[in-house]
DNA sequence: CAATCTTTTTTGTCTAGGACAATACAAATG
DNA sequence: CATTTGTATTGTCCTAGACAAAAAAGATTG
């Protein structure tokens, strides 16, 4: 079987993460990948191309540009790959108990990651954990990330387990049905869950009752659902790579649909700085602001 | 502000699994759909085209064709839904419990939901939980969902209460250590996670070692994981919104990469019925062939 | 000098129709 | 009735042009 003709487009979208249009434009516009052509005219990706193709996808995901990479031989591609993005960043005051975790984290130990990550909830408590465990250690991997010292999988892996753990401390809790009632979501687009998670879980030992619809929720469904569901307030989480004029964009609209009565807050590095913009709209500005907002919330509501 | 434009048309691609080739080229010989277009001529689909788009794409994976469908009215697809194909759907044996739980989804009732479900994983334990009620309730709102009777926010909400029972029941083992050490998750273009968790909690009762990824690992990074991992299986989910074609290449191309040694399992409405093209890989064919599948594999390594 | 606003460049995704292989269906054969 | 052969259907790939969103570079301000 003269199975190493090469790929074909698809397979590259598969492996590569790459999508068939970009793939074909940059052909067109740098020259890379010249992919071999089939009887038919179609692309045959040799499997070096394709090796190169995820070398410069992964420094992509570092924030390097396409115009700069293409031109790149092999070599430099993977010095690229070695060479410390930001050096700096790496002394941070990070107790032997974070480095533990994230030493599990490089290690793949799920079990031994699992039980760290729940035995340090146990000990401080699940907003304490928030606050001094988890924001810690999500900003460390994603430095790791940015560096390329973290593998997909192990951010992958990261996630998932810490979901469980907080999914795990929230569903504990009994619902106490003290006011506010907070629906936490997205917006379309934004996919990522963590953000939600860690406000529910800031939110519910207060006896918050919160209702998580996860991640994107269309605009008018989520005034559907506000209206309808007779919450205090709707929270939204923004991500880094959600940019800020479409998180803008889409609170401002948010907002005007909204009652008044009804609450916006939206955390996140996504909207930080943003609240001079957002008139109207509660910026939460790191995580322990979640607990403030409530305060703030449940002060001016004293009388209800 | 005109929000509710309609969907472009990489957002159809993503909510029914249909390819833009596909919706372009439907678009040219069948006249359906017909999308307005945006001040820039692209592609602005309804909310009600993408509904029946839906029950379109159900239908084709029923094994219905293109041809005989796209000229029938909204009732006529309706019919083709409920009729023979999956007859028994409707009159099911829906037991009083079940039909509580779809009551509390529909009325928005999340403090009610959390508690029927938890109370129902108490009575029953993790496996019958999932098997006898997680999948009827799947099925049915997931067909409430084509039809237009189950809202955005009401999948969300069921989505996101089970996921907390669900991944808090899996994070309460303790781990066992017991072989096989399986690793989860789902090829790119796949966003869909409760499989991956339905397949997680048959499992974990029976002591196996699992690792959750998550979704959306390229080929790749799976390879590397498994091989580095020390994996004996790598298990993959692909809803009924994968197509088919690309499902069954992802697991070629997966498996002629992975060692020998290591099973490949993938489970899931998008893999149904392709056992034929699949040598080499288990087709988990509903979720109580998970545990089969299991025993399968204890009783061939039964000397390790 | 830092911070904001504006212009220019880069980059990804969309568009249109044409082409063809892979599949499914129909007809004809043994 | 089973198998082969012919025909219709259907999804994916192709080219090449267009334009908005994002990033970088430049200009302006406090």
């Amino acid at each position: 079987m003269a199975d190493f003709a090469g790929l074909n487009i698809a397979a590259v979208e598969r492996d590569t993460g790459l999508s068939k249009d970009t793939l074909r434009v940059w052909e067109r516009r740098y020259g890379f990948p010249k992919p071999l052509r089939d009887s038919l005219g179609e692309r045959l990706y040799s499997s070096s191309e394709v090796d190169k193709l995820r070398c410069i996808k992964r420094l992509l995901d570092q924030g390097y540009r396409p115009g700069k990479l293409m031109g790149a031989s092999d070599d430099e591609l993977a010095r690229l790959l070695e060479s410390p993005a930001g050096a700096a960043a790496e002394s941070r005051d990070f107790s032997p108990e974070l480095s533990a975790i994230f030493d599990m984290v490089k290690l793949h130990r799920s079990d031994e990651l699992r039980g760290l990550l729940t035995q340090a909830l146990m000990k401080q408590g699940l907003q304490q954990f928030v606050s001094a465990v988890v924001v810690p250690l999500n900003q460390r991997i994603g430095e790791g990330w940015v560096r390329g010292e973290i593998e997909v999988m192990e951010e992958h892996l990261y996630t998932e387990l810490l979901q469980n753990t907080l999914r795990a401390a929230i569903n504990a809790y009994p619902p106490q049905g003290k006011r506010p009632r907070v629906m936490l979501t997205t917006l379309s687009g934004e996919e990522h869950s963590l953000g939600l998670l860690m406000a529910e879980a800031m939110l519910v030992p207060e006896g918050v009752q919160c209702v998580s619809l996860g991640i994107q929720t269309p605009i008018s469904d989520i005034e559907l659902a506000a209206r309808s569901g007779n919450f205090d307030v709707v929270a939204l989480s923004f991500s880094a790579a959600y940019s800020a004029r479409r998180a803008v964009e889409g609170l401002v609209s948010l907002r005007s649909r909204l009652p008044e009565a009804i609450e916006l807050w939206a955390g996140g590095a996504g909207v930080r700085d943003q609240q001079r913009r957002l008139a109207g709209t509660r910026i939460i500005g790191g995580i322990d602001d979640t607990v403030a907002a409530l305060r703030e919330w449940r002060a001016t509501r004293i009388n209800d």
